[in-house]
DNA sequence: TTTGCAATGTTAGCAGTCCTCACATATGTT
DNA sequence: AACATATGTGAGGACTGCTAACATTGCAAA
């Protein structure tokens, strides 16, 4: 997990400058909203952890939530990263190939609930900064270029494309939301995510392919 | 909206005693969530809204969270109101029934964003209270009957209703946060909510119901 | 009716938060 | 070597959630 600068020794030569700053709050937020969730995240205790004052972080982030924003788009890429793997771990255009991306969404968010909310939960009005915005489509785009393997050699319009990868989304994020807020508790106990996005995504390609060929 | 308390003209006699505080702050949270989001709601903004000091919400309530919590149980008995009545405007065990619950659910995550995140976001550790776990599992029920009377006759076991139930609420709970969240618009720029609900939850039912059949 | 109690409100204050400002210190470029 | 810049500190303002002690009111029994 260390961001691997060159082969350093001397972990702080002088007590003054951090050095790494930047990198070690952004990785100590993210073990505190691991810890505590993101809500009641504290700026302060990140300073805390990283050994610094509580204005430290003002040289590298606007405000607080510029450093959530930062820490959502490392997500993203994150995120991104794993699901093209698993897309790429199984035949192209196959069913199999769309389901392990959906339980690979799932079990992201599995692992960390905390950054999941983050990531999609920043409600927020400004511009999302065109960085954040691209992050998040290269996100669907993995699932858009499987889709389109999946409808086979037309690939089919783009509106098609669409019709099939939103729901798809749909699915492994309503599942993901309601496994990591716990709301399965009550209802479903016990309840197999896994096999649960296999379940739902084929029975719903099935149904919309069945409806495609009418 | 009114509490509907006698006819009772002198809205306040004494200025001292605000008698019906806690509906009143309820009421100004409700607002005061709905314009600046439910994560930098204010306590104090709220009693600067309902005219007290600001240690008078402890009378009512445990703390904070505890007046959170109570808004959020509001909003599922809403929902499940809601949700009872586009059940019943279509014919029962008809597929249009299920679809009309859906739309309902994401027109009210739409209506009111920030409800609808209180209400499904508090991954808590504390038990929910019994009473809020009824709550949103009697919102779950009212699409369980819906699927019961859809499977027909028989009704199916348990363990089929599941899993039929599951992913249309899936279906319906990503499509809203993915909504209310904006994650469409970098992606799926006006995007019909309706008819996306309309498409996924009938094309669920059909893949579903051709594997049940083979 | 009067008296006493419980419910409900207030003021004052503590601890903790985010953020800003002026100041201190290291870095690196010419 | 000297300066400009980047990066850190400390003090402090404005705000928050919450508590404790005190004030006011309504209600119910005497």
């Amino acid at each position: 997990m260390d961001t691997s600068r060159g082969g350093e020794e001397t972990a702080k030569k002088s007590s003054y400058h951090h050095g790494h700053l930047r990198e070690a709050l952004l990785d100590a937020a993210h073990l505190l909203i691991a810890e505590h969730g993101p809500e009641d995240f504290t700026l302060a205790e990140a300073c805390r952890r990283a050994g610094v004052s509580t204005a430290a972080p003002y040289r590298h982030f606007a405000d607080r939530s510029a450093l959530i924003d930062a820490l959502a788009a490392r997500g993203f890429t994150q995120l991104t990263e794993r699901l093209r793997r698993a897309r790429d771990r199984h035949e192209q255009g196959s069913v199999q190939s769309i389901v392990s991306m959906g339980q690979t969404y799932v079990a992201f968010a599995a692992a960390e609930p905390a950054l999941f909310r983050l990531m999609f939960g920043r409600h927020r009005l400004p511009p999302p900064t065109e960085q954040a915005m691209t992050e998040g489509a290269g996100c669907f785009n993995v699932l858009l270029e499987a889709v389109v393997a999946w409808l086979g050699r037309t690939g089919g319009t783009p509106a098609e494309q669409l019709d099939i990868a939103v729901p798809l989304w749909t699915i492994v994020h309503g599942t993901s939301h309601l496994l990591i807020d716990h709301d399965f508790d009550n209802v479903a106990p016990g309840t197999d995510v896994d096999a649960l996005v296999a379940r739902a995504t084929e029975a719903f390609l099935a149904g919309a392919s069945a409806k495609g060929r009418e």
